[in-house]
DNA sequence: GCAAGGTC
């Protein structure tokens, strides 16, 4: 229907704008640049008081709506229909209804089984998913409401989704041939009057592009997801839900790779010069800040005749007053970042939290991702209802002491087309459980502290240097808090207080105490939940609502699973990767959301069409299952394997994995060889034997999983080193 | 039942 609606609604929009014209319209569009002729068809724009009749204006959520009514008319009438609010205007030559989806009202579903499947058709989400029930009430109000109106105004956020939103509803149950569209990036009043005295026909290029995202991740998730399960059904008989998806697959490798590096992982071991000084009575240990050394003889040489020396000198002393410049108030990332360093909330609990404050009208809309709050926002009006709160009086009134009223938030560099940062509203809170206190307290404390001073800090450092061979820098600092400024309102990241004498350049300092320290080079990092998200945010997967579902999603796949803490892959998962990479390698890359971004420009550019595009990702598709069904009951048979659903013939002797070489699997071998090829760096480092080397490792605890494995079972392996 | 995307 794209095209051929697309041509008709610009007809109607120019026949009707010259009816318009006739009329003494107030247009500001006075410019006769070529520019502005060119995109003239696109550039006009109604002014929602000059249209007559019924208009239906459909807003995104609920508390949109509000502020829309609220914004075209001073006392809007609130009405309810199956307990859904919607607002009426009356005007003398029109009558404004707005109405509010929740959402999305639709998705897109298919009737059949199997793969390939590229048939599919938008229905009622309430049909697709019983946990979208509340979605039937929201379509019944609006079927009502959208009957023989004369226009149709799509006010829902100013983005691709909205525009699908707001498309689907009016294609349902309104006419498309009668809308308009309206376009605002934040909900305050001003912007809102000014977007409904400039409504633009409906964003078709939008409207296409958001539905060929749609059309594109349901045929690649779904294909892929049911190729997989259906490979374990003809395997093993077993019935087991496995999903892949463009945002999913390529964040499960992530964890997969992340892991395999450190179950892998031998440490080596360097040396580090241990100090500390005498000073004022002090005895301070200070930091080898030169190379490691990499061998225990040298280390033992140096400290010997550091030893003898018996002093270092100092280099350079250095002392700073620094400030801390205050936070920026929360984005829905930093907020989860946070609430996992302080209290250790997953991204997801802290997320549903922040969902039900907003939704207690506690705070703002929390899946921003911006750092910037509006000036037009009233912040005294804030501070005022948040000194009623008794945890916060004292701090509010501080505030306004130290700022002496004049509020004026710091802010940070993210931004978000459709909201703000994350603030509270001042509302009181009531029956706040413990968690849900604690990241209520956490914005309003951030949001006080964007308000505040810099910290001041003092800093000390010296540097100090072995006479002998002065590339050897030792190096310790202190500091003191001289003014905590925006501290004092959110104390989560008050820096430590260390004391550290002052010194004098050139200045020789006793040695009391030197040796060696044996340490190991350090293992990668360790990953968790927040990791996961700050690297989907990274590489622009996911949005602000999806990330910690989707992260969820992986667990409850059992792709991954927590270990105290720690996120790590299971063999389901790693086994998962490994036919994924090899079948559908699209699908494990990041690079697939940009190929889609690029396919949905030229869309918006009006230089391809949705048709083509999803006929493109079905070719693709198509090419890729076909050399998936090759090998369909060997690849359902390894992941029958990982889910412990059968057990190899040739197994793995140290798991259950199918053995690859040397009756270890591809994981195991490959942790032997590593074993093999690290030795020949212990032992030019230590001097150590093999067995002495392999013993060594063993007790590391950053030495890798199967490392360990490996070494515990070396007898079973039958390798010896070939010298 | 499977994606990712909105929001109650």
């Amino acid at each position: 229907m794209g095209d051929k609606a697309k041509k008709s609604i610009i007809d109607y929009i120019l026949s009707y704008s010259e009816k318009q014209k006739k009329k003494p319209v107030k247009t500001k569009e006075k410019t006769s640049s070529k520019k502005a002729i060119e995109k003239t068809e696109i550039q006009i724009t109604h002014n929602i008081w000059d249209l007559i009749g019924k208009i239906v204006v459909i807003a995104e959520k609920p508390k949109a709506a509000n502020k829309i009514a609220l914004a075209l008319s001073r006392n809007p009438i609130r009405k309810s229909m199956y307990g859904i609010p919607y607002y009426l205007i009356k005007n003398r030559h029109s009558s404004i209804i707005v109405a509010s989806a929740a959402g999305h009202l639709y998705g897109l579903h298919t009737d059949q089984y199997g793969y390939p499947v590229f048939k599919y058709e938008w229905k009622p989400l309430y049909q697709i998913d019983p946990k979208a029930k509340h979605t039937e009430k929201f379509i019944m109000v609006l079927s009502k409401l959208c009957s023989n109106a004369d226009y149709y105004v799509n006010a829902c956020d100013y983005d691709i989704e909205g525009s699908v939103i707001g498309y689907l509803i009016i294609y349902f149950h309104g006419d498309l041939e009668k809308s308009l569209r309206a376009k605002f990036s934040s909900l305050t009043i001003e912007e809102l009057r000014e977007s409904f005295r400039k409504l633009t026909s409906l964003d078709w290029e939008m409207i296409e592009a958001g539905l060929c995202r749609h059309e594109l991740d349901w045929i690649w998730g779904i294909n892929i997801s049911r190729a997989l399960m259906s490979s374990v059904k003809i395997a093993s008989g077993k019935r087991v839900i496995l999903s892949a998806g463009r945002v999913q697959t390529p964040t499960l490798r992530y964890v997969v790779e992340k892991d395999i590096e450190r179950r892998l992982f031998i440490p080596l071991p360097q040396y580090s010069l241990s100090i500390n000084i005498f000073k004022n009575n002090y005895e301070i240990h200070v930091e080898y800040k030169g190379k490691s050394v990499e061998t225990k003889k040298n280390a033992k040489e140096i400290i010997d005749e550091i030893k003898r020396t018996g002093y270092l000198i100092v280099k350079k002393y250095e002392e700073k007053i620094y400030t801390l410049n205050p936070p920026p108030a929360f984005n829905l990332g930093d907020l989860q970042e946070e609430a996992a360093r302080i209290y250790g909330f997953s991204p997801y609990k802290t997320q549903s939290i922040a969902e039900k404050l907003y939704l207690d009208a506690l705070i703002s809309y929390p899946r921003t991702n911006s750092q910037k709050l509006p000036p037009t926002l009233n912040y005294k009006a804030i501070m005022n209802k948040l000194s009623r709160i008794n945890n916060y009086k004292e701090l509010v009134s501080n505030l306004l002491v130290e700022t002496k009223g004049v509020l004026k938030p710091v802010q940070g560099s993210k931004d978000d087309p459709a909201h703000p940062a994350i603030y509270p509203t001042g509302v009181k809170p009531k029956d706040l459980g413990k968690d849900e206190w604690k990241i209520y307290d956490l914005i309003v404390r951030r949001f006080l502290a964007a308000f505040a001073s810099k910290a001041r800090i003092s800093h000390r450092i010296v540097y100090l240097e072995y006479p002998k061979d002065p590339s050897m820098v030792f190096q310790a600092s202190g500091q003191k808090i001289l003014d905590l400024g925006w501290l004092r309102y959110y104390p989560f990241s008050k820096p430590e207080e260390r004391f550290l004498p002052k010194f004098q350049y050139g200045e020789k300092v006793k040695i009391v105490k030197a040796s060696i320290r044996k340490t190991y080079t350090k293992p990668p990092e360790k990953i968790n939940k927040i990791k996961i998200l700050r690297w989907m945010e990274n590489v622009g997967i996911g949005t602000e609502a999806t990330r910690a579902r989707i992260i969820e999603i992986l667990f409850s796949r059992y792709y991954l699973r927590s270990v105290g803490g720690r996120v790590e892959a299971t063999d389901l998962g790693l086994g998962i990767i490994e036919v994924l990479m090899e079948y559908f390698p699209e699908i494990t890359s990041v690079s697939l959301t940009r190929h889609f971004e690029e396919e949905m420009e030229k869309i918006r550019l009006g230089v391809k069409r949705r048709e083509e595009v999803v006929k493109d990702a079905k070719n693709t598709l198509i090419k890729l299952i076909v050399s998936f069904d090759k090998k369909k009951y060997q690849i359902g048979k390894t992941l029958s394997y990982r889910l412990g659903y059968i057990t190899p013939i040739n197994k793995c002797i140290l798991c259950n994995r199918e053995a690859y070489k040397n009756n270890l699997c591809k994981y195991h071998y490959r942790a032997l060889n590593t074993v093999i090829k690290t030795y020949d760096e212990w032992k030019r480092r230590e001097g150590v034997d093999w067995n002495k080397y392999l013993s060594s490792i063993k007790k590391l605890k950053s030495t890798g999983k199967w490392i360990v494995e490996v070494i515990q079972n070396f007898e079973k392996i039958k390798y010896s080193p070939s010298e």
